[in-house]
Parts: C-alpha cells; sequence; structure tokens
DNA sequence: AACAGTACCTTGTATAGCATAGTATATTGT
DNA sequence: ACAATATACTATGCTATACAAGGTACTGTT
C-alpha cells in the first residue's frame, strides 16, 4: 500500500484515452507517444504502450502504416479511425463523470455549519 | 474493448481514496460507505469493498470497532486513522497531477495557430 | 423451529500495466 | 563484406485491482 502503487493503479485506464487523445492531434509512432505522455508527467514504459496500441488497432480505434526512418528500422505511424473518434468522445464523457464523482465525496462536507 | 469495462479500468485506484475520503467525514460501515459510493455514481459492488477495506486495515490507514445494531447482526465500524489522514493528502495530490496530465494531454493543441 | 433480512467474508476469474528478454532493420567502422 | 551499435517493434511471465458468485453468522418474526 505505497504510494508508487497508488499512482499506478489510478493511471490505469486512462492510458487508452491519452493515447487516442494525442494521435486526434497528429499520427506518430511509439516512442514519439511515449515522449508525449512523458513531458505530461505520465510515466509509462515501452513494455506498456505497444501492447496498448495492439490492443486499439485490433478493435478498430486505430490503424498504421509503415513509414521509413532517415535512421534505423521502419516505424509504425498510428492515426485514429472514424470508430476511434466516436470512443474518444465516450471516454470524454467518462473522464468527466468519474472527476465530478470524485470531487462530490472527496470535497469535505458541512456537517453542521 | 467495450466503453463499459473502460470505466471500471477508469474507477481502479481511486476507490482507496474515495473510501478514506468517506471516512474522513464520518466513521461508517461497509454498507453506508457503499450507498455514498453508489449516490456518487461510482458503481462498486460487496465484493469490491471488503477486501478493500480489510487491505486498508492492513495497512494501518483504518481501524475498525463493532457495534450493536438495532436488528441484525453487530457492523464493523471504521475510521481513519492518523496514517490514513496522511495518506490522503498524499492521495490528493496525486488525483490532481493525474487530471493536469489528462488535461494537458487531451486539450486539442493549435497546431499552426 | 423455520424463515427472512442484514452484515460480513472468501474464492476464482479477467484485465491492465510492468519487467524483462528477444527479434528485426539500418547505419557505421574496419 | 562482416561485425557492432542504435532504433523500433514483439512476446512472455508477473502482480494487483475489481468483479462475480457463493458462503457464514446474527437478529427478529411467524
Amino acid at each position: 500500500m505505497n504510494i508508487e502503487n497508488t499512482k499506478a493503479q489510478m493511471r490505469k485506464g486512462i492510458l487508452e484515452y491519452c493515447i487516442l487523445s494525442i494521435l486526434q492531434n497528429n499520427d506518430a509512432y511509439a516512442a514519439e507517444i511515449l515522449e508525449t505522455l512523458k513531458n505530461a508527467k505520465l510515466i509509462v514504459v515501452e513494455g506498456t504502450i505497444y501492447p496498448l496500441l495492439t490492443r486499439l488497432k485490433n478493435a478498430g480505434l486505430l490503424q498504421y502504416r509503415w513509414e521509413e526512418s532517415t535512421g534505423g528500422p521502419p516505424r509504425k505511424y498510428y492515426a485514429i479511425t472514424t470508430a476511434g473518434k466516436a470512443f474518444i468522445s465516450e471516454l470524454s464523457t467518462t473522464w468527466k463523470d468519474l472527476q465530478y464523482a470524485v470531487e462530490s465525496i472527496t470535497k469535505p462536507k458541512n456537517t453542521a455549519s
């Protein structure tokens, strides 16, 4: 029950939303997505993101194309699909509902103002 | 990859925070906590909350006392400990950081304003 | 004594993310 | 041409949380 573990648990479930959102702005390959998440202080590692991208692709929310790189192996550039865009709006609602629920619970109540 | 599953995933990790927050206001027993969560639209079931309460108790964040009921078996009233209060403030920070991170990622960027 | 209602507890399952190791491609140096 | 290095993608096993489902125990009513 340490704080780091709890942080990791809170992160779970929002990564899909974050990744889809990142791709809504620009197509990107795994390393770029990873970099964006890190810049936003969402620590994620390779072993997490690759399976997640595959899952989103298999669900039809993402698609990818191969692109040559100036150095090193070709890159898988992911792009969001129509279904993915629709899913984002659902996730956005879910996230807002969750934020509201947590706020209403954690806000201390005036038991006898 | 349906929305209900994703909702459940997002809920993960915030339940500890919510339960500790509820107990910060008043001592309560499991059924009361469950009711409060439901009122906030956080769907949780018995099988989730009992192990969680035990975990929080074993971590020293909660303590409990037995109290007689007017009808039915005695109730375990949980109360937050000093360590629990300290943990809440950490969770509060974590939650705010997470909200900020998600906001910065999901907010669409002006790629060429 | 049997039943219903309340409250608490336990076991098994699914899923997400992590750690780690492995595979494949392209460039660089000899 | 071959080996070494860097980049990018993939696969396997582990852990923790939440859920589903079933079980135990106590109290009051008929």
